[in-house]
DNA sequence: GATGAATGAGGCTTCATTCAT
DNA sequence: CATGAATGAAGCCTCATTCAT
């Protein structure tokens, strides 16, 4: 018997071209920034016609939020799934944050859109608002954070999060301002140098993000336009004399 | 001997005029954000012509630097000069902090400035850079803060007072939250619980601002709009028989 | 004999389909006038997807076109059908012009709709310009009209009517006012008031239109959007302790 | 001693481009219609930036509404004028009817415009609307016209002027169905057609426009680009075989 | 036939900046 | 210096029409 699968190819198509704009919204925003003017790069990037666009998005804002979302909670997700085997909150919590830096650094596209961001980017919705007052509430369970109202540690971890993103993003974060900042954020839960410094020796397995996702997708184009190969016309001919 | 004082009167009368382009400024960049389009208004709040505003500031950006600068560091230099006399560099960083939020809470304009410039409010240029790392710096030699880099502790506690400013300029900021802020930078630095509990014991003398001042000038003038006491004509005349 | 009465079948389903388009547009013209941009609306209260619109018009305007059509020339044969049994061709015109006044009257929808078209209603391919000058001609012949160019005594009527039916459909025509107007304009062909009068004395029997009609189809749609009796869930559901 | 007369010269410059602006849209509209997207025409028409319009008419509706109100007036103005002398109110509203299809002759624009604008040009506002109830009333109590409700007579004579206009506009109005018009209206208004053929004999003295009037500037701008002599490049050299 | 995503020309509107008075 | 009209680039958004499935 025959199905119509038309309403599902349809769909599928609908969805891949979501993705193709939010790409390309990334691209933009971390060029741009965010307050930019951006609906007509956005389109260049993608490809696409500027009808189009407005069938998935109605206004910069809300292409701001989508692809913020899409992108943060990809990255949340992927952390959390490996901070969760960790054995202490507190393990969950420091690997959480410096695998959150290490990701920026490897890919200058997320630190460049999130310091463009900046506060907004933890906005409602964000997962982080969801998962980091768990580490957090465990930690004070377990006696290794000291007890705080939830909104301060978190505006605490938050706010000088996005100023460690943005400094990454600059190129102005080595190795030992991450360091100190994370034992800083530690400390100011209430949790001791000695025992975050501990935690943090141990070498950190980078993450691994799928071939396909926002962000390495995202990042291959990023950097390709960085230092254009220039692969269609390979390179003009020399002149000679 | 007679002096040509034309030129003094003329002085005299750009600045005043500059200050009142600034204070416009002010009360629109709360009003609206940094990232709006904001001359229009700001020529209207400070009922001038638009070629006035050109000869003063030749851009938006221009505006708002000069604004920021302005009102920051007027409230910089005036909390140096309050906390300079406290013993400790720990009772002045403290106490510095807290009378910045306290200024936050006591202006909302101000609040609401400060949260709409964001992260660039911080921007160089801004006294807090030159006077924080003093601080800090006085701290680490008397053994009250940890050893850090400047930039490290630099960033957590202006990170995070962004966000608790936007926190209070949403009116978010209840008297636990902002004290479990101040306790938590301070642990941050490697100063116990207990010792900035004490520091922060003491009921906080607000700052005093001079009548003149911008900040109260601007001020006012926010408050007048947000309910506006139609001096004007204080109520319709009663017609009669 | 097996007939192949696919043919008739798929005859049948185009001629529905136009007639749900029409109805539809009808619907959107009498709302948002007839230089909006309609075709969205159209599709959507007809239910139908944008590329089955243009299976059946091309454009806008031919809608437009078949629209007023098919509506206007539904009424001017219902009120030619109607008056032909009368004796005199006065008595004819009077009562096909009371008549066309009462429907507006009585069909909001119609009145709106006509009032959108103006002038344009009254353009060729309107049956009104095929039956008007023959009970003109049929007046003068019989000396109840004075000879006057046809193109005159048209413009008359259908300037006056346009007028009248936007009166209707801001609900600013009373009795009175629709009286003298019909007075008047048997006046203006030469047809004395008191006689006009009389013709006008008797109570008219409102036109009554098919259930299957566009009038009335449309009108009843019309109406329920106006006060929607929300059939669906006729009321919310009682909670239940 | 000197006076600053800047702010007199200003409103003086306001005033000369506003006419520039309603002198180009009388243009437009009686070209593309009233409904069409305007503002591009009129602002090459007028020679003038865009913005300059937006300083002005804010939409395509306020700039017809002031077209309308100022053309209008204009010539119901100089009609009134005009009929003030004559002695009854029968000749002045059938002169001043006369008066009004004359200049919509020798004024082809404005036949145009009067025509897209149709029934709206008799908006509230216009002079019409002030001036006809006052010869009607007047016409009653001397005993020329019948006595009826003003509105019924009003949209009489407008509605079918409309029509009128039209055809003059589209060159299908000669004398002779002008003529039958114009006793149509009167009679309309109870006022017999021998009368009316009295009233009508006499020779209509056109009437005469100011050289800086609205209607005969953009008249003739009108006619200049309808046959232009192109002055600017006097003719394309003919090429010979 | 029916569908609905994609198109892109066509129009709209704002606003930072200039400049003659 | 102050003024405010004029500018026009830069965005924004809609919607009639096409076309692959």
């Amino acid at each position: 018997m025959l199905e119509d699968h038309r309403p599902r190819v349809a769909a599928e198509r609908r969805a891949r071209m979501r993705r193709t704009l939010l790409e390309a919204a990334l691209l933009v925003f971390a060029e741009k920034g965010v307050d930019a003017s951006v609906i007509d790069d956005v389109i260049t990037a993608a490809g696409v016609s500027r009808g189009t666009f407005y069938n998935y998005f109605r206004t910069n804002g809300e292409l701001l939020i989508a692809a913020n979302e899409e992108l943060g909670n990809e990255l949340v997700r992927h952390i959390e799934e490996r901070v969760a085997s960790l054995s202490t909150p507190a393990a969950r919590l420091a690997t959480g944050i410096r695998l959150y830096f290490d990701v920026s650094r490897r890919f200058p596209l997320l630190a460049h859109f999130l310091a463009r961001v900046g506060p907004q980017a933890a906005g409602p919705g964000n997962l982080l608002y969801t998962y980091l007052p768990v580490h957090l509430a465990e930690g004070v369970k377990r006696g290794e954070f000291v007890e705080m109202p939830t909104l301060a540690a978190l505006d605490i971890i938050v706010g000088s999060g996005i100023l460690v993103v943005t400094r990454i993003s600059a190129g102005e974060a080595d190795d030992k301002y991450l360091h100190a900042c994370l034992l800083g954020l530690m400390r100011s839960l209430g949790y001791p140098s000695e025992r975050a410094d501990a935690l943090l020796a141990t070498p950190l397995l980078p993450l691994d993000f799928d071939d396909e996702s926002l962000l390495v997708r995202t990042h291959r184009r990023y950097m390709d336009q960085k230092r254009p190969k220039r692969t269609r016309s390979p390179s003009p001919a020399p002149r000679r004399a």
